[in-house]
DNA sequence: TTTTATACTGTATAAATATATAGTATTTTT
DNA sequence: AAAAATACTATATATTTATACAGTATAAAA
C-alpha cells in the first residue's frame, strides 16, 4: 500500500473522527473547517487522492458518501488455525498453521490455544461438521467423555475420549465410524488438548 | 423503553442496513425508496418518532445526520449477543443484549452484526444446537435456502427461508418440527438478517 | 526537463437533502 | 368523547452539499 502524505493522514483522521463522534462521515466543508482549509476543493482533492490510494471509497452524487475501506478491527488475541496434522509433526509448528484468526482467547470457557479444522464426518452426529473450527485448549488432562485431540502412533484425531486403566476408547459421533480401541501397554497415545468450543463459517 | 411500531422498526432497520452497507446513514428519500413510501415526510415523521423514543438522534441542518443511540462504539470488534427477542421490540435494542463478545466481526464471510443465542431444537439436524451463538449479518436480502432470522407477526425465528411469490416457507432442520407457511398477502414477515456462522461453547 | 502529484485559494452551480406546511385517515390513549 | 399518536400523500423551498472549473505554487518522479 502506498504511503499517505501528512495531509492525507489528517484528512483520513478527520473522517474517522467524524464517523466516531457523529455516526456519519463529514462533508467537504466540514473537513475544511476542521483542518483550516478555505476552499472546498482542498478537501475534495485530498479525498480523491485517498480514493485513488484505495483507502476510502466515495459514493458519487450523494452527500457524505465517504466510507473507509478494509478497516481491520484490531481486537485482542489472534489464535492459529491448524489443519490436517501429519503424524510425527508438532501440532503447533508454523508449517501447520493455516492462518490466524482474531478471537478473544477467553471467549470460551477455557483458554483457546488453537483451532483445529475438522476433517471428515466422524463427529457429525454431535453437530461437528467438516471444516468447522474446534477450539482447543491445550492440556493433557481430561475427563471421560471429553472431546479430545488425541495423537496416536499414526494419526491425530478428534474424538470423545474414555479411559479405563490401560484401555483408551476414542469414540466418534457417527454410527458409520467404528470406535478406536487402544491398549496403552502396546500402543502409545497422547492427549494434546480438549475441545472447548466451535466456530463454523457458512 | 417504549416499544417500536412495526413501521418504526422497519425504518430503524433500514438505517442500520444503510450504515452497514454503505458506511453512512440514509437520506429521507432513500428510506422512502427502500420502504416504498411516496412522500419524504413519511420517512421524516418516522425519524422524528424514533428520535422522540430516544432510539436515534438527528443532527439538524445536515444531510444524513442520523445516528443510532447507545450503540457501542466499534471498539475492537465487540459484537452483541442477543437472546430471546420479544415480538415488537427492536432486536438490537440495549435491553436485548445479553452481553458483548470480543470477536472480529469480519471473522465470517460477511460482517457480523450480532450473535443470536439459539433457543429450542428446531435446527438440530443441521448442527445448530440450543445455546449456540449464530452469527447474524443484518440484511433484508436473502437467497432461497439461506438461514434467516425472520420476524413474523408474533415471533422471531431462525429457519431456512424459501420465498416463492407471495408465499414464504420457513423450514426447520428437525423432523419433529413443522415448516411454517406464511402467506404474505395475509400476514407480514420480515427478514432481519442471515446466519453466516456459528459459535458454540462447550 | 517535462510530467505528475501535492497542496492549496476562489468562485460557481446543479443536484441532493432537510424540512416545513397542508391534507386525509386510522388507531391508541386519556 | 376528545386528544394524541400513527401512518401516510403531496407540494414547496431554503439550504446543504458535491463537484466542476480556473488559478497559483512547490516537490517528486519519469
Amino acid at each position: 500500500m502506498k504511503d499517505l502524505t501528512a495531509q492525507q493522514s489528517k484528512v483520513l483522521n478527520c473522517i474517522e473522527e467524524s464517523i466516531n463522534k457523529t455516526g456519519f462521515p463529514p462533508t467537504r466543508a466540514e473537513i475544511c473547517q476542521k483542518l483550516g482549509f478555505k476552499s472546498p476543493n482542498a478537501a475534495e482533492s485530498h479525498l480523491r487522492a485517498l480514493e485513488k490510494k484505495d483507502i476510502i471509497s466515495i459514493a458519487g452524487g450523494s452527500s457524505r458518501g465517504i466510507s473507509i475501506k478494509n478497516k481491520k478491527s484490531s481486537s485482542g488475541g489472534s489464535v492459529p488455525v491448524i489443519g490436517l496434522v501429519a503424524a510425527g509433526s508438532a501440532t503447533l509448528a508454523s508449517e501447520n498453521i493455516e492462518r490466524e484468526i482474531n478471537v478473544d482467547p477467553s471467549l470460551f470457557s477455557r483458554n483457546v490455544d488453537y483451532f483445529l479444522k475438522v476433517k471428515g464426518l466422524s463427529m457429525i452426529e454431535d453437530g461437528i461438521y467438516e471444516d468447522d473450527l474446534v477450539a482447543i485448549h491445550k492440556t493433557t488432562d481430561f475427563k471421560n467423555g471429553d472431546l479430545a485431540v488425541v495423537r496416536t502412533e499414526d494419526d491425530v484425531t478428534l474424538k470423545y475420549i474414555f479411559k479405563e486403566n490401560h484401555k483408551l476408547l476414542l469414540k466418534p459421533a457417527n454410527k458409520d465410524f467404528d470406535p478406536i480401541h487402544i491398549d496403552l501397554r502396546n500402543e502409545s497415545a497422547e492427549v494434546e488438548g480438549i475441545g472447548v468450543g466451535l466456530i463454523r463459517k457458512n
